[in-house]
DNA sequence: TACCAGGGCCTTT
DNA sequence: AAAGGCCATGGT
């Protein structure tokens, strides 16, 4: 990877697909947003960043070079290969043109923790009414960095609230599951990390045992917070696609070992 | 298996 | 401006 450090600012060339406003608008990810000259500012991994896509160039604002190579490479998926992955695609029409389509879209490597809480609070929800339940969570009990914003909370912050501390994000009925879940992870009930270890759908049960998380919760988990990129959502959204373009025993396991890459492209395609 | 659980967005009127 | 449907659902 080609990595230049100047004045401040990391510039990685030659980066293919990627789109920052596919990538941040497609759903998986709830803390970025749009800013001036079309970058994006948000908050991951308990840092601030800001990035900016010109061609086929990627500046990250705000990173040391260590925190780029050990971090937003990883987080952003640079290092894989999506041209390959929309190419061995072809086979399906209908997907090989919504691939075409969201070509820029990468999913993110995401904590895991953050997207538990993430998804829980998503469900039955709107995107922006997640956002703001979550960018609530984040000012009332995450860390203060240095450029004002904030970082997601700890599960064990989030243990020690009572149910009611956390409605005072207007969750709703989601705040006994966020506390559930954050007691779980805190105490070490549920190891998220070694959750990545294990096979995707041994996963999936540890992930049902916190209440709030059913099967559609727990797939975005494991695609975007665990790393199975085989994982494949299914949402209303979801099951339209499935309904209108594929035979009633279509089973999405024919798209294979990257079968949530092709949710997203699917998606976001329907979606428009 | 229905129905219920915040609340706000968003479209329609 | 007011109404009502809808929302990347899961629990009971």
């Amino acid at each position: 990877m080609n990595i230049e450090e100047k004045s401040g600012t990391i510039i990685i060339k030659g980066i293919k697909n990627l789109s920052l406003k596919q990538t941040f608008e497609c759903g998986q990810c709830f803390r970025f947003n749009e800013a001036e000259d079309e970058s994006y500012v948000g908050v991951a991994m308990g840092k601030s960043i800001r990035l900016r896509v010109d061609g086929n160039d990627l500046t990250i604002f705000g990173a040391t070079k260590e925190d780029v190579e050990k971090i937003w490479i990883k987080y952003l998926d640079l290092e894989r290969d999506y041209g390959k992955i929309i190419e061995s695609f072809s086979f399906d029409v209908h997907l090989h043109k919504a691939a075409q389509n969201g070509s820029g879209i990468r999913i993110l490597a995401q904590d895991s923790w953050e997207t538990l809480c993430s998804f829980i609070i998503s469900q039955n929800n709107n995107i922006p009414r997640i956002k703001k339940i979550i960018d609530s969570l984040c000012t009332r009990y995450g860390e203060l960095l240095p450029d004002g914003q904030y970082s997601f909370p700890s599960a064990s912050r989030l243990a020690s609230l009572s149910e009611s501390e956390i409605g005072e994000t207007r969750c709703g009925f989601r705040a006994k599951y966020i506390l559930d879940a954050a007691r779980q992870v805190d105490s070490g009930a549920i190891d998220l990390e070694q959750l990545k270890k294990l096979d995707e759908e041994t996963a999936r049960l540890e992930l049902k045992k916190i209440k709030g998380v059913g099967d559609k919760v727990a797939s975005c988990v494991l695609l975007f917070g665990l790393g199975y990129l085989s994982s494949f959502p299914v949402d209303v959204w979801m099951k339209r696609v499935l309904d209108k373009y594929y035979p009633a025993d279509f089973s999405p396991t024919v798209f294979g070992e990257y079968a949530g890459i092709a949710q997203q492209y699917l998606f976001y395609f329907e979606r428009g």
